[in-house]
DNA sequence: CATCTAATTAGACATATATTTAATTAGGTG
DNA sequence: CACCTAATTAAATATATGTCTAATTAGATG
């Protein structure tokens, strides 16, 4: 599970109205206002409330005349909150599938790195496209946020394709994105790591 | 799980920067400073979250010179984590058990309360005492915010040892209680609702 | 006891969030 | 199409929260 989506299941649960909700909604489906008279709040605070967990999955809303049902996915909430306990696993499984010995790795760097330092292509096979990426990542500083447009210049100095490049750091766990501004994710849970 | 610590917990894990403790600290102890550095966060910072983390119990910390390492309690994480799960059980199960017709629960409201609408004393008994607390609180407004003196001035009408009526509401799930002010919880997650 | 290091506290700031009232939208139904 | 009901949006307010710098505390060690 992505961490953003983990820590936004969180804070859609860490929150005293929206886990009473949670608890009716188990009973079975029920329509906004009457969730809002259980619970003695008015149906804008229960849009709100709803909004957040429909966000995350858990809830989802089905009409019948002009009514609407919210109901509960009780396998995704399952999924959700178990999440948390199984962080480090993906990556642990990765790192037995992507050991290799310093000698691959550097073979792999020197076959898409040009003596110019630039990327040739980005590696379709998993395995090398991760070495590749955790390459040219370790430009960054921990713990610094950029700004998309610095992120791209600098993908841009050694690779055309910055969206791609930009793109696959997140997806592949090396940086965290929030609202355009971008930051290193801690090496620890990188899928694999390169001393450059 | 009380309802207020599922809350807690939920909060704790509700930010970026804590789920990247824990996911650190399943590796294996670390002191605050280590944690700041592979965060790229200043020191008060780790103090905070670390603070809010200890809170819910699933860190803890050991003193070993100098050096504080915080350490994750992994059983206790994945209680907490699943808790949500279970939601709503617990009321259930009481539900069975306390299971009696409508003529039982008079029964024991004319026992225990006196023709002028007094508690004559608090049923030991579980099940009779549910039906007490469940028989007065009913005066609440669902929603309402009462100040802790409010609802002392309330009980004090018909009983005069007024901490204990309330610390029971509290504690068996029909208000809640927070900063000192209660509300009333919904009846859903009542163990027993008597109609006055 | 003086000093060092790690951790915490205090205070400031910016941002996010829960709730409300009032206004608006979206679908049904006569 | 006019009206009804349920839901949402907008705007306002109060509170909570994450992060930092600067100052302070707590232990360990020479």
């Amino acid at each position: 599970m992505q961490l953003d989506k983990m820590v936004q299941f969180h804070k859609a649960t860490g929150d005293v109205t929206r886990i009473r909700i949670l608890a009716l909604l188990k009973k079975g489906p029920l329509h906004g206002q009457e969730i809002a008279n259980k619970l003695g709040l008015k149906p804008p605070t229960i849009t709100h409330h709803i909004a957040k967990l429909k966000d995350t999955g858990m809830v989802y809303a089905r009409r019948e005349k002009n009514t609407i049902y919210f109901h509960l996915d009780e396998k995704k909430l399952e999924f959700m909150a178990t999440a948390i306990l199984r962080i480090g696993e993906e990556n642990l499984v990765k790192n037995q599938e992507m050991q290799m010995t310093e000698e691959e790795k550097q073979k792999i760097i020197k076959n898409f790195v040009t003596k110019e330092g630039e990327l040739k292509q980005i590696p379709s096979q998993l395995k090398k496209k991760l070495v590749i990426l955790s390459y040219f990542v370790q430009h960054f500083e921990p713990g610094k946020v950029y700004e998309e447009k610095e992120v791209n210049a600098y993908i841009k100095t050694f690779h055309e394709d910055f969206a791609t490049v930009r793109r696959e750091w997140v997806m592949q766990h090396f940086m965290y994105r929030e609202n355009n501004r971008y930051q290193l994710n801690p090496k620890e849970i990188w899928p694999i790591v390169i001393e450059k």
